[in-house]
DNA sequence: ATTTGTGGTAACCTCAGAGTAACTATGTCT
DNA sequence: AGACATAGTTACTCTGAGGTTACCACAAAT
């Protein structure tokens, strides 16, 4: 057998990034902190159908692997701001690529059915 | 507001690609596909840890999503290979992107951990 | 007659991730 | 005094992805 486990470490990585972003919430958080910090808030009504339970438990995760920065404001009422950071920064290509080649891939799906969460939004 | 969710479609075909591929066990099959067709029981031995069950579950949701083929032929005992498809084949620079990005980004890690599913393999 | 090899399926179980709803701290506004 | 706003936490439930074990069909080999 000359092809091995063994000899794909490559693997190894790709599991550890799926483990690390590869979930139902966090690349969309990423994508949106593409455009720049956002608020705990913002965050919660640009993904409406989120949680703050889960969106808390997200962004916890996403900054102990320093892929987002938390920035806490001494105000009241609070104010906290998620960024990206450098790590983050140079997987943004990398989803961009993924997003592209889903949109070639399967031209069949209509990927703007995610319009409806507008409906949720209020003006600023 | 100006930033609004329905601006951010890409964000939606980043959703579906994680769902499609972002599991435990799909970036690593397709991983190992990448040189050169398998069969059913080869990719067992591969990953030495995933069940048949699971397996099979897998390459059959894979196969839905015309990401991997399935040839059968009809001998006894049986015989059947899978491979890439031309759709999944334009996702492989971009796992390899992914899978460098975790290298560099994660220094610490040590990712020839997985060498210790070479035990479990026989030669060939 | 029984075992072997291959590529599965069926029935069942488990547990972490996700969801829900209520609650908190703090200062400001009315 | 009471309501409001932000950024959460706590306690609870629920769901489904993944795991385990046993079994099947078929022909060839022993």
């Amino acid at each position: 057998m000359s092809r091995k486990y063994i000899d794909n470490p490559n693997a190894c990585t790709l599991v550890h990034t799926m483990n690390t972003i590869g979930n139902k919430w966090k690349p969309i958080i990423l994508y949106l902190l593409s455009q720049g910090p956002l608020r705990f808030g913002m965050l919660n009504l640009l993904v409406p159908t989120i949680s703050k339970k889960v969106l808390s438990t997200q962004l916890k995760e996403l900054e102990n692997d320093d892929l987002v920065s938390r920035t806490a404001y001494a105000e009241t009422p609070p104010r906290v701001e998620y960024a990206l950071t450098q790590k983050s920064k140079g997987l943004l290509p990398i989803l961009k690529a993924l997003s592209e080649w889903a949109e070639i891939t399967y031209p069949e799906i209509d990927f703007e059915q995610c319009r409806i969460a507008d409906h949720q939004l209020k003006e600023e």
